[in-house]
RNA sequence: GGAGAGGUGGCAGAGUGGUCGAACGCGCCAGACUCGAAAUCUGGUUUAGCCGCAAGGUUAACGAGGGUUCGAAUCCCUCCCUCUCCGCCA
């Protein structure tokens, strides 16, 4: 969310953002209504004075003077009562609008509509030279370790199971990731995998509705998690940390649920794009100051999970229209895969980090006393430390040998407990 | 799942219709005393919105939402959460 008041006096430069970011919001219209909840809030604020002045007199009025007091507050109320009808509804119209809003954008954020603006910053490491390279599927099929089939059979389309040696690698690098984390000061945390609608609606996504990637409970207030993001944001909704404790680091462990609505054909080939996968969040509170050094600091994690785990990748600077609601700027590492690229390979997202400033702090309502002694509010960051699924693919496309086995990224050994599969 | 108790300021805890944005205490901040500290004393100490250059004014919030009333922390309804006991269970 954006603060009213900044909107207010930025227009332009916050409708050019909008414009930007390939979102259709109408800030003249915007601020129409922002006029008429401000002239209604006074109107109902002065009425509730008159109100409240009518019932001290009260507390000393005479017997004579009673009846007429009452009748005075009788005649408050009713037009209180219109007054606060007429309010709640342009506030709700003018709230509905107001989370609409994306966020700001870095200045250094590539302007563009669609993916093909995003800019490629760097390309580390190198894609290995096989003369018969098998996709993840292919890798699977002969050691065993996926079964589509059945993951059909039980939870339908998109949904797998992980066999043998691949199920143990898939928890060796959850355990990989959380242990580099935690030397780098972040807090272990297994969180909730579901969370209720107003957390989810704070950290910036839509629970319900047409356009929903969320499963919802039906006939509570519970949703599947998408993103252990969701959890850390609401872990501290409402509260005022101290500056002492910020930045606040946490690695949260979760599964991660996508409806994945409308998505077909190559992109969701094999477990690149599935309903359910396991993920290792980083998710950070600190203050507005420090944000941006956070966020390279959260890059610079991603990339060294992914060294660590031999895959090649290219570091990819988002540009605006691809920034979805909340991030003000985002990097994204794509791995290589062969399955992409019609078999001969190609770049496959697989972690993300979101720089939010106070877009997710604003609606949880999370601040920070700074040593002023003043309420500011936090910024948030996250990022993927560590997302299931895709990370299996990169290990084991870029780690295959020509023969079609794989060796264990020596990272991961330790964690697994062998150095080969097949 | 059954029975009961309860949710009030940073903590603890009073308050059962108007004198309550809220006692007393603890904590915290500032000052006095002191060479300094402790103790003691004095004052201050929730958050957010709106109006205002400011001083200041005003509205709202006592778990959440609704209702009764001229007036609600206080009465009524619904929901959420916590605790105790019983049952069940990984």
């Amino acid at each position: 969310m954006l603060d009213p008041k900044y909107i207010r006096e930025h227009a332009t430069e916050v409708q050019t953002n909008c414009d930007h970011r390939n979102v259709k919001i109408d800030v003249s219209a915007w601020l129409k209504a922002d006029e008429r909840r401000l002239a209604l809030l006074q109107t109902v604020e002065s009425l509730r004075a008159k109100r409240n002045e009518v019932a001290d007199k009260m507390k000393s009025a005479s017997a004579e003077d009673r009846p007429g007091l009452i009748e005075q507050g009788k005649s408050l109320k009713d037009a209180l009562a219109a007054g606060e009808a007429a309010f709640g509804e342009v506030d709700a119209d003018w709230k509905r609008q107001l989370l609409a809003f994306p966020n700001l954008t870095h200045p250094a954020s590539p302007i563009g509509m669609t993916d093909d603006d995003n800019k490629e910053l760097r390309i580390v490491g190198e894609v290995k030279k096989l003369e018969h390279p098998l996709d993840h599927i292919a890798l699977g099929q002969k050691h065993d370790l996926i079964d589509l089939e059945r993951g059909a059979k039980v939870a339908g389309a998109k949904f797998y199971f992980l066999k043998g040696k691949l199920a143990l690698l898939e928890q060796a690098m959850i355990q990989f990731a959380l242990s580099y984390l935690a030397k780098e000061g972040f807090t272990a945390m297994s969180t909730p995998d579901l969370a209720k609608d107003d957390v989810l609606v704070g950290t910036g996504f839509q629970p319900r509705g047409p356009e929903t990637q969320i499963y919802s409970i039906e006939n509570s207030d519970l949703s599947l998690i998408g993103t252990a993001e969701i959890t850390l944001g609401g872990y501290h909704k409402d509260e005022i940390l101290p500056a002492s404790a910020v930045p606040l680091k946490y690695a949260g462990v979760s599964h991660c649920y996508r409806t994945e609505a409308g998505t077909y054909g190559k992109e969701s080939y094999g477990l690149y794009r599935v309903h359910q996968f396991s993920k290792v969040e980083m998710f950070v509170y600190c203050t507005p100051e420090q944000s941006e050094a956070v966020h390279l600091e959260l890059l610079r994690h991603e990339e060294n999970i992914f060294k660590a785990l031999e895959i090649p990748f290219r570091v990819i600077d988002i540009c605006s229209g691809d920034l979805g609601g909340p991030a003000y700027r985002k990097y994204d590492l794509e791995a290589w895969m062969w399955g992409r690229g019609e078999g001969k390979g190609g770049w496959g997202e697989v972690t993300s980090t979101s720089n939010c400033t106070d877009f997710q702090a604003r609606r949880l309502n999370v601040r920070i006393k700074n040593d002023n002694g003043d309420n500011v509010y936090a910024h948030t960051l996250n990022g993927t430390a560590i997302s299931l699924a895709r990370a299996i693919i990169a290990v084991l496309e870029n780690n295959q040998n020509e023969d079609g086995s794989i060796t264990i990224p020596k990272a991961l050994v330790p964690f697994c407990g062998f150095e080969k599969i097949g």
